[in-house]
RNA sequence: GGACUCAUAGCUCAAUUGGAUAGAGCACCGGCCUACGGAGCCGGGGGUUGGAGGUUCGAGUCCUCCUGAGUCCGCCA
């Protein structure tokens, strides 16, 4: 159930009751800060004060009185300026987690009613290119955000808005053709792409004539040349091998791979539509938008003063342009009611143009950019996507070393006798804590921030870390295993109860997840469920050290196997929601 | 020149979007292995939230100014 949506209902009829008052207020229900305040407060009284014309403590009375007597809460009592503090029942808390218990398909989270179609597009790396680390946040975050809505029950597609259609394949095709080693591009396409892209941009940086194939080249394949149609599609199948290796190790998937390239058609239609309609004119020879004459532009663009371009002199077009394509057809094809744009900040300014250009051609559609910051080294400084000595770190490579990070400190763990790891999950183990602590360090944290990857803290396995969260569930497992229990017996069976403190600190943790996979959703934050998770792990691990579990008298025992389970069971379910995995043994 | 973002403990980050005495991890200090896994648990010190005004019952959060950092802005994506 959705705990503070339940409690501020019953506040806002509360309210509405103790202050005669002919609709119902809102209770503005929040968790206490800290503990002796109770489980919630309502804060709804005090804004409530000036209009009635009574001290708050006065209006807060009798709604604390009207509280009084519901199932859920224990005690209602005034505090402070005016706070109504709420203490939950712990019998009642108990009946909840024993129903969240019993639901194995969603742990006791409601979907959402109104169902959305959502379309996340993320991730976007380059054909031809390999993806660096640059191209991290985009992939996890979005990710992360898309199994979080499916969740809460949105339709969503995720969309790779793949970068298949640029200046680049003029050169690559002039430079296959001069270079290119079919049994190299088999083998390792991306890396001979590269090879060859970098031969022949360096000679047309020095030679205008191969300059000059090049952009012949390219101006062949946008009409559609059948033999550089061919080779097109050729580059863009191989490298699409490289690219499935990385999703497949990130555990990403897509539902559509519309790049660029799938809009190349739609794009001089665009640009009539938008010169029709008055709403972009010529200038310099260049189609352009020009946001100070625009008049329901939003403000901060009216001070703009460079245009938002669509068409270049030359007649060729932009990204600008393809993404204006790229709405209509989610608009048009897709029928979507939203798209998420899950892509570095520094292109916010290109998005909010965007997206008053699409107001500007009445695209009724929610379109949201969700930003998020730089990737920074040790050193405070945007990492380097080269080493040392001059070599591109992929990702590809960077997930390497975490799986490798990762295996050292299992097999210290294992020849210390603190592990225990069978040496054929050896393999599986690392990878599944390598990558998770990669994407736990990175989704934990506000996305809109910039933030620091540092191979110390991530793998060193202690605190608010991947590995720490992991470990719990491990625990979970293990109690299981060493009991000869199976968890889903146990969950269809147990009651919960609640009477030592561990067990009730354990219990309020656990009830409020359904709430934060709902805020999770709808600001876009996964790091709000790392958060909760986290917090649950420590509560978890309090409950541990302070309760036996398998040496507990019945009823205690069911119960406390209940809250294992359940335990394990949303730390298995809110990592799932952030596209980070567990396992029983570590 | 214009626009946007940010500034919180020694370091890395939170703070439920305006709520009570600003919380975690790391690091530091001190306890806990005859209880299901010590990658753990319990406790301690550490803060004028960059500065100055303002808005109101109430500000880390909103407004103005100042200081400092970052990013973006005509033919790349």
């Amino acid at each position: 159930m959705l705990l503070e949506r339940y409690l501020e209902s019953l506040g806002a009829h509360a309210i509405a009751e103790a202050l005669d008052l002919d609709a119902p207020r809102p209770a503005l229900i929040r968790p206490t800060q800290d503990a002796k305040f109770g489980d919630f407060q309502i804060n709804g009284a005090m804004p409530l004060a000036k209009e009635l014309r009574k001290p708050p403590r006065e209006l807060a009375q009798p709604i604390a009185a009207a509280l009084t007597g519901i199932d859920a809460i224990e005690r209602a009592e005034v505090a402070g300026p005016g706070f109504v503090n709420i203490h939950l029942s712990p019998a009642w808390v108990a009946e909840r987690l024993t129903d969240a218990l019993r639901d194995r398909d969603r742990d006791g989270v409601p979907a959402v009613e109104d169902v959305s179609k959502v379309i996340v597009d993320f991730s976007s790396p380059n054909i031809a290119k390999q993806m660096h680390v640059g191209h991290l946040r985009s992939t996890i975050i979005g990710d992360a955000i898309a199994r979080i809505l499916s969740f809460l029950g949105d339709d969503v597609v995720r969309d790779n808005h793949i970068g298949d259609w640029g200046t680049q394949f003029g050169l690559l095709i002039v430079g296959m053709r001069e270079w290119g080693d079919e049994a190299a591009l088999q083998a390792d396409p991306i890396k001979e792409l590269e090879r060859v892209y970098k031969l022949a941009s360096k000679r047309a940086g020095g030679e205008e004539d191969f300059a000059q194939r090049a952009r012949d080249e390219l101006a062949k394949l946008q009409a559609s040349d059948p033999e550089n149609l061919e080779l097109w599609k050729h580059f863009v199948q191989v490298s699409r091998g490289s690219l499935d290796a990385v999703y497949a190790e990130l555990d990403v998937s897509f539902d559509l791979w519309l790049g660029e390239s799938a809009y190349h058609e739609a794009l001089p239609g665009i640009v009539e539509d938008l010169l029709g309609k008055g709403i972009a004119r010529e200038d310099e020879g260049a189609v352009c938008i020009f946001w100070s004459e625009t008049d329901d532009a939003p403000k901060s663009l009216r001070k703009q003063k460079t245009p938002f371009i669509v068409r270049k002199k030359d007649g060729a077009f932009l990204y600008s342009t393809t993404d204006i394509a790229t709405v209509q057809h989610r608009k048009r094809q897709l029928h979507a009611d939203r798209a998420l744009y899950v892509v570095d900040n520094r292109q916010s300014l290109h998005f909010k143009q965007l997206f008053a250009v699409m107001r500007l051609l009445d695209v009724d559609m929610e379109l949201e950019h969700i930003g998020f910051g730089t990737v920074l080294g040790k050193d405070g400084k945007p990492l380097r996507t080269r080493d040392a000595s001059g070599g591109v770190i992929t990702l590809a490579s960077l997930l390497e070393e975490a799986k490798e990070r990762a295996r050292q400190r299992i097999e210290e763990g294992i020849a210390e006798g603190r592990l225990r790891v069978l040496p054929e999950e050896i393999g599986e183990v690392a990878r599944v804590v390598g990558i998770g602590a990669v994407k736990y360090a990175d989704l934990r944290q506000n996305r809109l921030s910039d933030y620091q990857f540092d191979w110390d803290k991530m793998i060193s396995f202690q605190g608010n870390a991947g590995p720490y969260l992991q470990y719990a569930y491990a625990r979970c497992a293990s109690i299981f295993a060493k009991g000869g229990l199976e968890m889903d017996a146990i969950a269809e069976s147990a009651s919960i109860r609640l009477d030592a403190p561990a067990e009730q600190t354990l219990g309020k943790h656990l009830l409020r997840f359904g709430d934060v996979v709902y805020q999770a959703g709808a600001t876009s934050q996964p790091h709000l469920i790392c958060e909760h998770i986290y917090e649950l792990a420590r509560a978890f691990n309090g409950f541990y050290a302070e309760c036996p579990v398998l040496d507990a008298d019945e009823p205690t025992r069911a119960s406390r196997l209940g809250l294992t389970a359940l335990s394990a069971r949303q730390i298995r379910r809110g990592l799932g929601l952030v596209g980070i995995g567990v396992v029983d043994r570590m």
